[in-house]
DNA sequence: AAAAAAG
């Protein structure tokens, strides 16, 4: 193994001497040994080889300390090397290069992904990113726990993310950082594993897209080892559980790599594969992915996971509930993907329920836990009401706030609505009856082709359809600009999707309003939503009291156990290391509740954060 | 019990 190793190396250095081969030298790797010249760091594939080379990321220098074994499971190319795939001898650099060396020596065509987004934005006066009110930033609360937490940056000057990064940060208007990114970042520049909860509009994809995107850029000399002509090797993997979120992720971060040489490329099912299969093909750092999609390409091995330095999971605990886990979990662990320690591992959502943090665990390594609020925190600025709605009624009610948000409408146009639904039949019915009735609306879920999806989803952002009707496919991460109304149709079973759902409005600093129709089928939410009413500063209805007080003792059984945003690391509760079963029951006083106080009352946040959940 | 994610 060794000795094939050895010789792959000298081969691919003998072909491809290229620059920071020795400057960039991984010191403790045993099994990523130093010497794997071929791959050209992006940041100099066009340019003069420079003297910049900084320190290896720490997450590189991890596998020998692990286990040696599960170590060259993926540190040790096959033995399939062929000449004409490493070398570029085929006219392919690395096999993920390039043909027709577009992207290193035609970087002017790269396509800008700001030109798109500054036509897009006329549609409304405003610009999202100078919307957002820093201010609102200053007294966010945050709590980390884990080993030597690396301090926060006030400035994105303060960290050295490379030139051409600084550049598109500017492009995106971003001024300051966000407190997601003011804490992750130095975490996850220090390669450190992070577990982070932080509401989506909070900066959170550009938290673990920029320091991906510098370490990349300032990247290891390591050769992606050949297996097939035609398999590629990210070097990091961004998972999230939607389509549609995928689709987001791959925007943005394709406006944080303009021009990096770091290359994006996005695969999710619903639509043809081949697409997908050619932009690979052209090459891939980074890999937003679905996971349904991720594991075909996986098995038609046109994917390895062998060289993933970086992974991150959005919306992670989404990600590892039921419906999810076992996919996940041959993602992570079952395929060649380097185990914890050897990669460096990001979890990020704005709710962190504890037994899902457990879970969590098996794939992060001396993780740090951090929780920080979010622009405003959605107290201040999403007004939530309910209104007790029985279910024949609720049509009829429905159109009574459309019609009153009618009369309020912007710029000639209609606010924003969005109305979530139980299910996908409902969904259709709902929409077809507004659209009856003389409210343009579309719908998106589950069902419906992943053309039609994006088309509606394209269609009420424009504000060509201002009301949409929606599954909890687009619950959560979506980031809608202008959604001024977001009505719990059907109100969720579980609190932490109240949660994301309400988000969807009062985004980046703007105010937003969420109603929730609730009924006795809802009578199991009643104490959780009353609570974190509460918490919001929100007016209880005291007839939801009444509901949450008769839940509350009778087994109304609410097992979210707690883990909201504003969570708390669940390694600080002392059943950690006890039995399973534990967990459940054990770590919060507030019996059945989804837990204490503190975390979500962004305004009144202040006093609770540590003390949350206790 | 439903939704999402492969076709």
């Amino acid at each position: 193994m060794r000795t094939s190793w050895a010789d792959l190396a000298a081969n691919s250095a003998a072909e491809n001497a290229g620059p920071g081969s020795s400057a960039n030298n991984v010191g403790t790797g045993s099994t990523l040994a130093p010497t794997r010249p071929v791959y050209v760091p992006p940041h100099l594939r066009n340019r003069q080889p420079a003297a910049e080379s900084p320190a290896p990321a720490p997450a590189y220098s991890g596998p020998s300390s692990g286990a040696g074994n599960s170590g060259s499971r993926y540190a040790a190319p096959r033995n399939d090397y062929r000449p004409g795939y490493g070398g570029g001898g085929g006219g392919r650099t690395g096999g993920w290069g390039n043909k027709s060396g577009g992207w290193d020596r035609g970087r002017e065509r790269e396509v800008n992904p700001f030109e798109e987004e500054d036509n897009a934005e006329e549609a409304f006066s405003e610009q999202e990113n100078t919307g957002i009110n820093f201010d609102a930033y200053e007294d966010i609360p945050v709590e980390t726990s884990g080993d030597n937490v690396p301090p926060p940056v006030n400035t994105f000057a303060e960290i050295d993310l490379g030139e051409a990064l600084n550049q598109n940060i500017r492009r995106c208007k971003y001024v300051r950082p966000t407190p997601v990114q003011r804490h992750a970042i130095p975490i996850s520049l220090a390669g450190r594993d992070l577990m982070a909860c932080a509401q989506t509009g909070s900066g959170k994809t550009a938290a673990f897209c920029f320091p991906i995107i510098s370490g990349i850029m300032r990247g290891q000399s390591v050769q992606r080892p050949p297996r097939g002509v035609r398999t590629v090797y990210p070097l990091a993997l961004v998972l999230s559980p939607t389509r549609e979120l995928s689709m987001q992720i791959h925007e943005e971060a394709r406006k944080f790599s303009y021009q990096t040489g770091v290359r994006v490329v996005v695969a999710y099912g619903g639509a043809p594969i081949n697409q997908q299969l050619r932009d690979l093909e052209r090459g891939v750092d980074i890999l937003v992915a679905t996971p349904g999609r991720l594991v075909d390409l996986l098995e038609r091995a046109r994917v390895s996971l062998q060289m993933i330095r970086y992974l991150a999971l959005d919306e992670a605990d989404r990600m590892l509930d039921m419906g999810f886990e076992p996919q996940i979990r041959k993602i992570v662990e079952q395929m060649d993907m380097p185990p914890p320690g050897a990669r460096q591992t990001m979890l990020f959502s704005a709710t962190f329920p504890k037994e899902i943090q457990r879970l969590a665990s098996d794939f992060l390594s001396n993780y740090i836990f951090l929780a920080v609020g979010r622009v405003g925190s959605s107290t201040d600025l999403i007004v939530q009401r309910v209104e007790y709605v029985q279910e024949s009624d609720k049509r009829s009610h429905l159109m009574d706030l459309l019609h009153a948000q009618r009369a309020n409408g912007v710029q000639g146009k209609q606010a924003l609505t969005l109305v979530f639904v139980e299910t996908k039949k409902g969904a259709d019915s709902l929409e077809h009856w507004l659209c009856l009735n003389g409210f343009p609306a579309t719908t998106i879920h589950g069902d419906r082709s992943q053309q039609e999806r994006e088309l509606a989803l394209r269609s009420f952002k424009s504000g060509n359809t201002p009301i949409l009707v929606a599954t909890d496919v687009a619950a959560r991460g979506l980031d809608i600009p202008h959604v001024a109304h977001v009505v719990n149709f059907d109100l969720p079973n579980d609190i932490d999707d109240y949660v994301h759902r309400i988000g969807r409005t009062g985004r980046a600093g703007k105010k937003g309003l969420a109603t929730a129709f609730f009924n006795d089928n809802n009578s199991s939410l009643a104490r959780a939503l009353s609570e974190l009413m509460q918490e919001a500063n929100q007016e209880v209805p005291a007839w939801l009291s009444r509901f949450a007080a008769r839940s509350s003792f009778g087994g109304g059984r609410n097992r979210r156990s707690g883990g909201r945003f504003g969570g708390r690391d669940f390694r600080r509760d002392g059943s950690f290391s006890r039995g399973s079963s534990d967990y459940y029951s054990a770590g919060n006083g507030s019996g059945g509740g989804y837990g204490g106080s503190g975390g979500y009352a962004g305004g009144g946040y202040g006093p609770g954060v540590t003390s949350a959940w206790d």
